[in-house]
DNA sequence: CTTTTATTTTAAGTTAACTTAACTTTGTGA
DNA sequence: TCACAAAGTTAAGTTAACTTAAAATAAAAG
């Protein structure tokens, strides 16, 4: 049977590995919420099965086979999302936490049956990237965050974080989805905060707001 | 969180009480594949929680708390093998094991809109009927088994017994599905296996398979 | 460099869910 | 009715996944 806790640690490995594909053992207890003396455990147990490389008091790195085992469950994450969003019409707010329990059920038959229902989708419901079957990953459009804009710069929302379900709802609320164009009439300076059109609608959103929205920036 | 472990012993405790509502500690064994120790165990912290009343030797009861919790684990496998047939298309040898993990899985409000969108179904892709969220359950239309009926009598397959992925198989093989109607041609009395009719086509089938199909008697 | 702080590991202990082995209770059938 | 098999419990031990507290190491800062 899968072993969820292990599915988890491994996801949360890969999903914070940095720019040089290393890991610090803290950043996972903070993200998985748990003391740093069980992430060492751990550690252990998923160097013993190859699962990533480890020595004592080094940052860690995923193994090959690690890193295939923990784009397997990123990916079973990112299209139970996809299928709870478009299928059964669940809004974007509240798929992540579904699916974080549901990504250790579903054989891999059923994962890929769903995918094929979706049409081998390339992107979650917040525009992350979903692992194809063979470990391919899809090229994301260039982004920035829309808190980087200028005044007067219009861009694409390709992502969002989904690092909290009320932001997600708020962004809904204002007309903040995938693809949906903004543009930016006018930054104060003291707070870095934006004005900025939406659908044809003005809104003021907080630097906070604009930091975990990502756009492909467009002209006009 | 749930908990898997508490939520598949009531639910087989819920599937195994006899007419006295009454089941033996042997039997949850079992069928959960554990040793009776293990259920020992587990029927004391159950009983601490008030959800069956145990006393040491007696057979299990379960408390009124402790059915409505059975039912709602069983409610939301039901629902999630008939959503896996109905929407996903997944066969109805397949949806058994996948359910049986996914049970544990999906808030209470992802469960009620599969609901809405199999449109409050009564019965699972096996026949067997789904509490409702209110706990009551569906009533099922009178029954025999396949292996009562003597020659040239008729029934429509009203329930199936899910007791073995290859039966559920070899059923829909032979073109048995619910209300499907079967006719009983011949019974050889040496082995009481049947030759029977199904649109159309004549079969051989043994008393086990007979044993575990359940119609209802019609004319003709 | 050396001190201070932050990170990581080790040690010891807990809890849930299991196991096997030994013992107790219950129910059956000769 | 009593002997014995079946069912159930207890005892002792294991494993996975955690905890806190203390010790070790690494990184940062003066
Ligand atoms: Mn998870
Ligand atoms: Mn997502
Ligand atoms: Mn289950
Ligand atoms: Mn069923």
């Amino acid at each position: 049977m899968r072993n969820i806790s292990k599915e988890d640690y491994l996801s949360a490995i890969y999903k914070n590995i940095d720019s040089n594909s290393k890991v610090k053992a803290n950043v996972i207890a903070e993200k998985m919420d748990v003391s740093n003396a069980a992430v060492t455990d751990m550690l252990k147990k998923l160097a013993k099965e190859s699962l990533i490389i480890y020595e004592p008091y080094k940052t860690i790195k995923l193994t090959p086979t690690g890193e295939s085992y923990a784009k397997n469950i990123v990916r079973r994450h990112r299209i139970w999302e996809l299928f709870l969003h478009q299928i059964v019409g669940l809004p974007w707010d509240k798929v992540h936490d579904e699916a974080e329990n549901l990504e250790h059920s579903g054989s891999d038959e059923l994962i890929n049956r769903m995918e094929v229902m979706l049409n081998f989708p390339e992107f979650d419901p917040h525009g992350d990237p979903i692992p194809a079957i063979d470990g391919s990953i899809p090229k994301q459009r260039d982004s920035v965050s829309l808190s980087k804009l200028k005044e007067k710069e219009c861009g694409l929302v390709v992502r969002v974080n989904d690092f909290s379900q009320n932001f997600l709802v708020y962004l809904a609320q204002i007309g903040i989805e995938l693809k949906q164009k903004i543009e930016v009439k006018e930054i104060r300076s003291f707070d870095n905060s934006m004005l900025v059109l939406i659908a044809g609608n003005e809104f003021n959103i907080s630097k906070t707001l604009a930091d975990n929205v990502f756009v492909e920036i467009v002209k006009n």
